[in-house]
DNA sequence: AAGAACTCCTGTTGGC
DNA sequence: TGCCAACAGGAGTTCT
């Protein structure tokens, strides 16, 4: 379930391992992840240089010369998986296979870089995708045309939260995690946010803002916290709970400083509160949340 | 047109 | 132990 702390992470251990290098071979061994691959895709890759890379919402970009973008989403389980050859990872060649081999099944695309490093995505479930977009229509594309604000942005603010806000009758769990608003939240990181800020996931959007849409006092402490998690997130390498893992292998420790996804019948942390963690379905995902001090 | 429901996919988990 | 339903959920598509 990567969200944005975990698209980061992953993006920053690819950097060394892609930045300034060319794709030396492209081994595509499927027509399709979650929508099909981009015509001729491997052969557009195969030569073309690395010049940096950066992340909008949960998307990797990758900038090649020749001005295309490689533009990569995990979806649920995509990961990738770095190792050179005869090296195996960084570990033993045992302990390389006996991690990864089981489902080696779901090696999608395997990316050899100059410099040696072989770089394989895998994806179980394939909710994942990669397509390949001329830079300078990037923003038009249609992956990315209607995207929100990025939360870590200045763009971010108790005023924004409060004008998308305004005359919205859905709740706050659903508005957080609509791309259109804010871009990179899922459910884990609106379960914390709300948490922190102290509100209810089943309250209207549209308490965020007076009848004027200016911003009220919990719209503050919403962007705040929203920011806030993500930071300590990001910190920490990222949550891991299932299955996403750091482009090295290490996983996220993020899992461990969870206030309430994944808690349920555990006590709130909040220090003073008696309530308990509840789990309750919101537009068919779980909400995870304290009765007592979300309100 | 907003908002809810449905859909894709497969590994894991829990009940019997 | 085996079998199977339920569940995980990002986000595009389809519906109401």
């Amino acid at each position: 379930m990567p969200e944005l702390p975990e698209v980061e992470t992953v993006r920053a251990g690819l950097e060394p391992v892609l930045r300034g290098r060319c794709f030396v071979r492209v081994e595509q061994r499927r027509r399709d992840l979650r929508f099909p691959l981009p015509e001729r895709f491997a052969e557009r890759l195969t030569g073309r240089r690395v010049t940096r890379l950066g992340r909008r919402a949960k998307y990797i970009l990758v900038h090649l010369d020749r001005g295309e973008v490689l533009a990569m989403h995990l979806g649920m389980t995509g990961r990738f998986i770095v190792s050179k050859p005869g090296v195996a990872d960084g570990c033993t060649l045992g302990e390389f296979e006996s991690e990864h081999g089981k489902d080696a099944k779901h090696d999608h695309l395997v990316f050899t870089m100059s410099g040696g490093a072989v770089v394989t995505y895998n994806d179980a479930r394939r909710f994942g995708y990669m397509t390949l977009i001329p830079e300078r229509a990037l923003e038009q594309d249609a992956f990315f045309a209607g995207l929100g604000v990025e939360p870590l942005g200045d763009e971010l603010t108790a005023a924004y939260l409060a004008k998308r806000a305004l005359g919205k009758k859905v709740d706050l769990k659903a508005f957080l995690m609509d791309q259109r608003i804010i871009a990179g939240l899922g459910n884990i990181y609106v379960c914390e946010a709300l948490f922190r800020a102290g509100l209810d996931p089943g309250k209207p959007a549209a308490r965020l803002a007076t009848k004027t849409g200016k911003p009220v006092p919990s719209a503050e402490r919403l962007a705040a916290q929203i920011k806030a998690v993500l930071a300590d997130a990001i910190r920490a390498g990222g949550s891991t709970l299932r299955d996403y893992k750091q482009a090295d292998g290490s996983i996220g420790r993020f899992q461990n400083e969870l206030s309430v996804y994944g808690r349920e019948g555990g006590s709130c942390v909040k220090p003073g509160c008696r309530g308990s963690v509840r789990r309750k379905t919101q537009g068919g995902r779980s909400t995870f949340y304290c009765a007592v001090c979300q309100r």
